[in-house]
DNA sequence: TCAACTTTGTCACTTAGATGACAGCATAAA
DNA sequence: TTTATGCTGTCATCTAAGTGACAAAGTTGA
């Protein structure tokens, strides 16, 4: 990992920038950069999850899907939209089992790849490096377990605006607000059936919603970008409200 | 801690018995011990997930379910069942966050509770108990992992099964085998509802699966604790093997 | 520039499963 | 022993959301 200087600190500047690596010294980043490989994947490319027991993966550039999927019906459920600084697979690291989950580039990836063992000797040697470990693994947790709760207590209408708000939230929402609305930069791109994926329904019932938000002045297209807005109504529908105000309705 | 000697023992044994504190030497547990209190919690109790901020727990006795709730609609979904040897709250010791997730005892509890930043001490000093910690924190998300995938994939009659089946690789099956029915011992008790909330679904939906399979003569109740009569079956639907025969005889 | 594919937008139809209601048991309390 | 409370077992009913189908628009690449 040391073909072009140029290229070389590129690479360092990005990694000192994500959650896992940043605030660690010069030194300590080059001796890691020392175990790592650039690697590049191509847009749609799908990859055997076996690869994670061998090396783990940072991503720099482009975005991955981990997917689910039934053995027997073919249904699939995307887990984990993973983006620049996010790592594969955080799993297979902590156990060394076998995570089943299909890594998906939903663009064209560029990644460094290092052997397993050796970043589970950095997490144990390196306490700088423990210290954004932890809370990392406390943030998978909690994604899981929001995926869960929507899933088990929410509609599918419901379910798409918290799917938005969070990836709207995880952007950088300019400072302003919405004069000219939130570009979700993270949903950019994605059809209705990648959405659909993602909270656990199907393309129909994506569109006949997104339709419905755009209808309701909270959101629309602008090639291929999706824009916010209205934040303070898409909170509303994230809430669930529409179920609180049907409730109430009924029990008159 | 070291009110009794003989009690003391038998925390300290208990102790030595759990995924998270297994294979420490005796000096170390002593160490930790001085730091835990005992503490007991009733049969139904519910707390403030405010209380693992501070302090950090683990079962010597009995069940505690996670509970999270729609704060609409009152619906409740159990993310997680706790027995003996787990601990609450792991996720608030990885990153001091508040985790909004109701504990409930399932059970009369016997619990030792220790201040949060002396475990997370321990996990940074000791790295016997960090050994430990990593593939537990593994285990954690899988759990999440695998209810997300439930609840995306499959149907609740699915569910039921592969729920039921979870809780029955974790408790000890019999050596023989099947000779007079496995025992769910940590699903003993548990009412329609309680079940309906671990899988997302209502009462009402529960009990008429249940009801089926005790007609196919997969299961059955005896006093109060489930017996799973046919395991192999059990697995076949909990392979989702009835949605795929149903799609088979559609196509044609 | 045209053909081949993919994605979107709709709609009519079906269904799994949620809801509400109620009778019959069981467990616990008085 | 009786009353109260909660749980089980079962309905009939309703609805959210999944399915299949198709036209129209958009994208890709020979």
């Amino acid at each position: 990992m040391k073909e072009n200087l140029a290229l070389y600190n590129i690479y360092r500047q990005r990694l000192s920038k994500t959650r896992l690596f940043q605030g660690l010294s010069m030194e300590l980043l080059d001796d890691m950069l020392a175990h790592f490989r650039f690697e590049s994947w191509n847009k749609g490319s799908q990859h055997d999850s076996k690869i994670a027991l061998q090396r783990f993966y940072v991503i720099l550039e482009g975005r991955m899907e981990l997917v689910q999927m039934h053995p027997q019906t073919g249904k699939k459920m995307t887990l984990l939209l993973l983006e620049e600084g996010d790592v594969y697979d955080i799993l297979t690291l902590l156990d060394g089992q076998e995570h089943e989950v299909i890594p998906v580039a939903l663009d064209d990836l560029k990644l460094l790849s290092a052997p397993i063992e050796e970043v589970r000797a950095w997490i144990k040697d390196h306490p700088e490096f423990n210290k954004n470990y932890m809370p990392y693994l406390g943030h998978c947790i909690r994604h899981r377990e929001a995926l869960v709760a929507d899933l088990a207590l929410y509609e599918t209408q419901t379910r798409l605006a918290r799917l938005i708000l969070r990836y709207v939230a995880l952007g950088n929402i300019p400072a302003g607000g919405s004069e000219s609305g939130i570009d979700v930069v993270l949903l950019h791109d994605l059809s209705n059936e990648a959405l659909a994926e993602m909270m656990g329904s199907v393309r129909q019932v994506v569109n006949r919603h997104l339709q419905s938000m755009k209808k309701e002045g909270i959101l629309h297209y602008d090639n291929h970008h999706l824009i916010i807005d209205d934040l303070e109504k898409l909170r509303q529908h994230a809430d669930g409200l529409k179920q609180q105000i049907e409730s109430v309705q009924k029990s008159h």
